[in-house]
DNA sequence: ATAATTATAGTAATCATTATCGTTATTATG
DNA sequence: CATAATAACGATAATGATTACTATAATTAT
């Protein structure tokens, strides 16, 4: 299970997912990091963004369009995606609201619930979102 | 704008979808709806599945893994992906609870909010979810 | 130092989805 | 009703995102 060995590369990802607060996707993380590894492979990418988001040190977020993006925040939270310009946004609530909603939809549920995520539609200021 | 036609392929994809309680993959919808249109073009269910989800009479479903999924419900609710076997089940909340979500959000993001959908990760009883 | 093993770069392959285009079905009009 | 106008279709090609493959390089263990 440990058998994981280190990699420059991996830290550089990780690394710039903790600096951002944008949602880049694994292109944009691509063609960031190709800054300091110009020969870093895309497939490198994608390989290393999916074990930090197995590993819990980063989160995979999907929107209804475009690529899946990922979050170096691993704090539990919501996003909010600006239906004008598609930017994806931190929506930081109390934690303990997270979990009534958990506890709801468990009791609700023929089955249990461990977890959940929520994804936002709005216009962000810069958008002229009052 | 209503400069929109009638296809019996797309009554057939509507009235599939109102009639099941899964949420069907495009490539699902396709296989079924070719038992009635033998000949039907995949391309067709893309297109009915996406015009259908733009005039709000279904609901596209983003999950992290595999295509998007389909829903012909169309009163605001929630879904549950079981984490065994991938299945995605409704849950149905208060609306007023929904709206209330909305809210909230709204007070907390520097812009507007104005919906939103949220998905919750567990274990469905089939699976052994208690 | 060297053996063992995981990660990499480069590239091909896959999967989901959309675009193109000549033909067909539906609707509007004379 | 006949036919013109137009939207939808089926077939297929093209795209975009992601994963798989493989020989080489980097990391870790002996």
């Amino acid at each position: 299970m440990a058998n994981l060995k280190y990699s420059r590369q991996r830290a550089a990802i990780k690394e710039y997912l903790s600096s951002t607060l944008d949602h880049p996707t694994a292109d944009t993380v691509y063609l960031h990091i190709r800054e300091e590894f110009p020969n870093i492979s895309l497939g490198t990418v994608y390989r290393n963004l999916n074990l930090l988001a197995d590993m819990g040190e980063a989160v995979k977020i999907s929107t209804p369009d475009g690529g899946d993006r990922f979050d170096g925040c691993t704090v539990p939270h919501y996003h909010v995606v600006c239906q004008s310009c598609g930017r994806v946004f931190d929506l930081k609530v109390d934690e303990r609201y997270m979990q009534e909603m958990n506890e709801l939809a468990d009791q609700y549920f023929e089955g249990s619930v461990a977890a959940h995520t929520a994804l936002f539609y709005g216009i962000c200021k810069d958008c002229g979102g009052s």
